[in-house]
DNA sequence: ACAGGCATGTAAATAGTTACATGATTCG
DNA sequence: CGAATCATGTAACTATTTACATGCCTGT
């Protein structure tokens, strides 16, 4: 059998405690796993008919009123699928921020801009984690302590970013403000 | 004018100092933005053309002997470009981290195994920091404070993960010790 | 009646990785 | 001489997003 794709661990892992429809798979990926996880219907659904043709998953209708809908549930082959995959050491971590980024290449940017990058990045971080701080009731309720271990996870890389931000958004500032040390490239000696 | 892929500001940041290789690029790339912004040369050798014909950059024959090799150097353009780039406020935010993911859906898995999960994410995480630390002196010597200042950050947020880590780990290890706590779905009166 | 949410799906585009082909140079 | 590194490039593949099409149901 072809090996799976990493968004098929998600979808097993999802329909793993109970069956699930593809728009309900979305919409807890987005609640939970999208800040470290993200899929699109453009994913999912594919994604579902081949775990269903490889008899890992399996679908039933059950339409709610005369709207159709199928859930899937997931096989003892999908369960031991999933464990499997659980067993693996992790690989995959990536990270793309384009905050960092044009931090990276601030030395372009004239010195009194360069603040307004944290401060963006900031801002963003708060929201997020504002975002999951609404999530935290949610996850309170649920006996499976996982996901509200990793959400907490999620609570503290937030603030501690924001914090960072604010941290070198000071230091640049201060830097600026103090008698300007030896400076690019010109020996103003 | 076409809107510019991401990568393609990677590139123009990376030529703006001074001219450079594709095989410069990827280089650099892998040793500094590699940890929040990565490229290939899948993506870098076509971009370079591509940014060419749009006159952002200038390729110039630099052959190292007889080994044939095209610089590629910003232009006035391409300058222009790359600061209004960084003046916008950075949108792109993502993250893929397999051991979240694992972690989220650990209660399919024997408790007895999910401190593992975490002692690979730190073990990896640890990992990472020293190979930031070795990065450390080179950025030290330049005299653009901003990949020290981005680096740095790169180490405090290695640090913290694998912090984070170690007391989930603990906190697992120490709940699985103690008196079980009400559990999963069975009421154990 | 209409907005918004539930529900499934696909087409097209974009992004990105991996692997390979090719060939020169340098260093041990 | 052989391995590593410099150097460019492409083809094939995998992953992923976006936007759209379709249609039902619920609440106002």
């Amino acid at each position: 059998m072809e090996s799976l794709s990493p968004t098929a661990y998600v979808i097993l892992g999802m329909v793993h405690k109970e069956p699930r429809s593809g728009y309900e798979i979305k919409s807890i990926v987005d609640n939970t796993t999208r800040f470290f996880w993200a899929a699109s219907y453009g994913q999912i659904y594919p994604e579902l008919k081949r775990l269903s043709e490889a008899g890992l998953v399996v679908g039933a209708d059950a339409p709610t009123g005369g709207r159709r809908r199928t859930v899937y549930e997931i096989t003892a082959d999908g369960e031991e699928e999933l464990v499997a995959w659980l067993r693996q050491p992790p690989v995959t971590f990536e990270m793309r921020e384009e905050g960092l980024l044009k931090l990276f290449f601030a030395d372009a940017l004239p010195r009194e801009e360069v603040p307004g990058i944290l401060r963006a990045m900031r801002e963003h971080r708060l929201a997020a984690n504002e975002k999951l701080r609404a999530m935290e009731p949610m996850a309170q309720e649920k006996d499976d302590p996982f996901p509200l271990l990793v959400l907490r996870g999620g609570l503290e890389f937030t603030e501690w970013f924001a914090d960072w931000c604010e941290r070198m958004e000071a230091q640049i500032l201060a830097a600026a403000a103090k008698p300007p040390p030896p400076r690019k490239g010109a020996a103003d000696v």
